[in-house]
DNA sequence: CTGAAAGCGCTAACAT
DNA sequence: ATGTTAGCGCTTTCAG
C-alpha cells in the first residue's frame, strides 16, 4: 500500500465500498454488491434499503474492481494521428457517439503518425484492458504494432487506412475513386501538369510501385496516377510529391510553381491543411486561383467554402467513417465471429470555383 | 466468474500473469513482480531471467490491478463539450502532449455542453478511478456537477470557464478585455449599432445582471457591454443575442441584417463557427464585408485567414490552454496542496480587413 | 535479495 | 432471496 495515509488511493480519502453499504445496510456485501450492481436478485425492501445507504455514505462504485472479475471494462480505445487534426476529431466523434449510445466509455490516444509512439499507445490501452481498439496505423505497411493486439484477443477495428496482410475490420472511404474524379475533372479542363501533394513520410522520391505508408495515400496515389496514365501524360509519377510535412508545404509549392521547366498549372491536396498552404503560397507569389493554378483536395473544410476562389473538393463522410468503425467494433466485442469485412464509404465531389483551364489568366 | 471458456475475460485468451512469469522464471510471484514492476530490489541475474521469461511468454501487465493495489491509475479523465469543436480538439491536444510527457494517460469524454451528460461523463471518469480531471464545465453557474469529484478528493483543474463559489485551480483566457478591444475597435471605426452573438443557452432575451451559463461568454458580454456604455449607446444589454445554437445562427443573422430598425451595422461573433454562420449570411444576403457590415470574432480559425476579405479576430492561445490546465492538475496530483490559482491568459489581436467605417458601402 | 501471505473492491459460484 | 467464500492480478508489508 502507498504510504500516505493507509487509505491506499493516493487520494487523502477513503473511497466507500461495497462492504461499507453492506454493513450500513445490514446485509451481507453479496447482497449490496446485488443491489448495487443490479445483477441477480434481490428484494425489493433490500434494494431499497442498500441504495438508501449508499446514497448516504455517498458510494461511488469502482469500475476497476468491477472489470477485474468480469474482465470486461466497458471501454474501447482510439488511437489517431493527431486529434487536432479536423478529420480525425471528427471522426472521433463519429466513433465517440456512436460508444457512448452503447454505453462504452473512450480512451483517446494521439500517434504523431509515429510508429513508436502508436506502440506504446497500443500497449496502455491493453494494459487498461479495453474491450477493443479503434485505430487509424500509422503504418499500413507494417503490421508489426497490431499484433500484440490481436494476439491479446482483442478485437480491432482500423479506420481511414487498411494494413497490409491483416485481416480485420476495416473502414476506408473510396479513394482511388476520389482521386480519379479529382484528377479528370483537371484533365477534363486540359490540365497535363498536374501535382500531386502529400504529408506522408516516404523514403525518397516516389516511383512507380513503391509502398506508401498509409493506403489512404496510396489509393489516392493510384488513383491520381491512373487517370495520368490513361490521358496519356508521360512519367506520371513524377508528378507526385510525399513527403510535404518534412520538407514544408510552401516551400514545396514554391518550388513547384517557380519551376518553370516543371511547368505546373494545377495542384490535388492530398487534405485540406496542405491545400491552405497551397492556396497561401499561390497567394503570396502573386499566382490566381484558379487563373494561374487550379487547386482541387480531398476534405470539405470550412474555409474552401469561404476563400476566394472557394475550393473544388472531394468530401468524405469522415464521422460516418469512425461512427461505422465503432459499429463493427461493438459487433465483434458482443462476440460477432465472421469473418473481417471492409467497408470502403463512397466521397462525394463538391464543384467550386478553383478549377479553370490552364493559361486562362494569360 | 463469466461462461466463455472459464478465464474470465471474455476475450478468448487467458492472459499471461505474473504468477506465469514467476513460475516459468522459477522465481516467487512477489519477486517477479519486483522484476517487472521495476520496484524493490531485485539482483540482476534475477531480473533477466525474469524479464526473458516475461517476454517469451507475452506478458502484458495488468494496468487496473495495478491500479487496484496502488490506488493511483496513472491516468487523467477531460471533459469538453464538443472535440470536434477545433477550440477543445486544441485545448485536448495541448492537455494530451503535457500529459503524455508526464507518463499520463488520458480519458476524453464529450459532455455536449449538456450538464446531465457532463455528469454521467464525470462519474464514468470517477469510477474509473483518474488521478484527476480536466473540465470546460457545462455550466459556471451550477457547480453541483463538480461536487462528487471534489468529494471523492480527486484534484481538479477547471478550463475555459470558472465556476461560481468553486475554489479550484482554472485556467482562463482573458475574455473580458478581448472583447473590448474588439469592440472598441468597431467603436473607433464610428459604429454604434453593433451586435454580439454567441450559441450559449439563455433563457430569454439577455438583460444586464443576467448570469449567463460559461464564465467565458460572460466575461466577453460584460467587455462587449462596458465598451458600449462607455461609449455612451443606450441600451448595450439589447445589442447581445445568446442562444444562437438553439435558434440557428443565420437565422439570428438574417433577421439582425433584415431589421432595418435594429440598424447593425457590425457584429461580435463570440466564436469563429457563428462568424462563419454571419460571413455565410451576409454573403446570401448580398451584404458586403466590411463595406456593409463589419465583422469580428474570437478565435483565429484557418478560414479566417483566407476569406475574402480576411477576418479580425482575437486569437487565444488555445493549446495553452489545455497545456497549463494540465501542468496545474500534475502538480495536484503529486500532491502540491496549496491555495487554488486562476491563471488569465493573455489574448491577442489579429487585425485583418474585416473592420471599416459603418456606411462605407454607399 | 527473496518468499509467503494479505489485501485492493468487486463478482460469481455454491450453499442455504 | 441471501450469505459464504474464493478469486481477478497486482503490490506491499513482514520475515527470513
Amino acid at each position: 500500500m502507498s504510504a500516505d495515509n493507509g487509505n491506499g488511493n493516493g487520494h487523502g480519502r477513503r473511497e466507500v465500498t461495497v462492504t461499507d453499504v453492506a454493513r450500513a445496510a445490514g446485509v451481507s456485501k453479496a447482497t449490496a454488491a446485488r443491489a448495487l450492481g443490479d445483477y441477480g436478485a434481490v428484494s425489493e425492501s433490500v434494494r431499497d434499503r442498500v441504495q438508501a445507504a449508499a446514497e448516504e455514505l455517498g458510494y461511488r462504485p469502482n469500475a476497476l474492481a468491477r472489470t477485474m472479475s468480469t474482465g470486461r471494462s466497458n471501454t474501447i480505445g482510439i488511437v489517431v494521428g493527431d486529434i487536432e487534426n479536423p478529420f480525425f476529431a471528427q471522426a472521433t466523434r463519429g466513433a465517440s457517439d456512436v460508444a457512448a449510445a452503447a454505453g462504452l466509455d473512450l480512451i483517446l490516444s494521439n500517434s504523431d503518425e509515429d510508429p513508436e509512439t502508436e506502440a506504446k499507445a497500443l500497449s496502455v490501452q491493453l494494459a487498461k484492458r479495453v474491450d477493443g481498439l479503434l485505430v487509424a496505423p500509422a503504418s499500413s505497411v507494417d503490421p508489426g504494432n497490431l499484433r500484440p493486439v490481436l494476439d491479446a484477443g482483442r478485437p480491432l477495428v482500423l479506420f481511414d487506412r487498411a494494413v497490409a496482410d491483416l485481416e480485420v475490420d476495416t473502414v476506408i472511404a473510396a479513394n482511388r475513386t476520389g482521386a480519379r474524379t479529382l484528377t479528370q475533372l483537371l484533365l477534363d479542363a486540359g490540365h497535363r501538369r498536374i501535382a500531386f501533394i502529400s504529408t506522408i513520410d516516404h523514403p525518397g522520391d516516389y516511383r512507380l510501385g513503391d509502398q506508401i505508408l498509409a493506403t489512404s495515400v496510396a489509393d489516392r496515389v493510384d488513383g491520381f496516377v491512373g487517370a495520368l496514365t490513361d490521358a496519356g501524360v508521360p512519367d506520371p509519377a513524377s508528378f507526385v510529391h510525399l513527403n510535404a510535412r518534412r520538407d514544408g508545404v510552401e516551400a514545396l509549392t514554391r518550388r513547384l510553381l517557380q519551376d518553370a521547366d516543371l511547368g505546373i498549372t494545377a495542384i490535388v491536396s492530398s487534405d485540406s491543411l496542405i491545400a491552405l498552404g497551397v492556396y497561401r503560397t499561390a497567394l503570396t507569389l502573386g499566382r490566381r486561383i484558379p487563373d494561374d493554378l487550379s487547386l482541387v483536395a480531398f476534405d470539405d473544410a470550412d474555409w474552401t467554402g469561404v476563400s476566394t476562389p472557394t475550393i473544388t473538393v472531394m468530401s468524405q463522410p469522415i464521422h460516418e467513417i469512425g461512427a461505422e468503425a465503432a459499429r463493427l467494433l461493438i459487433r465483434r466485442i458482443r462476440g460477432d465471429g465472421a469473418p473481417p469485412v471492409t467497408r470502403v464509404l463512397e466521397q462525394r465531389l463538391v464543384p467550386r470555383e478553383s478549377v479553370a483551364p490552364p493559361g486562362a489568366g494569360r
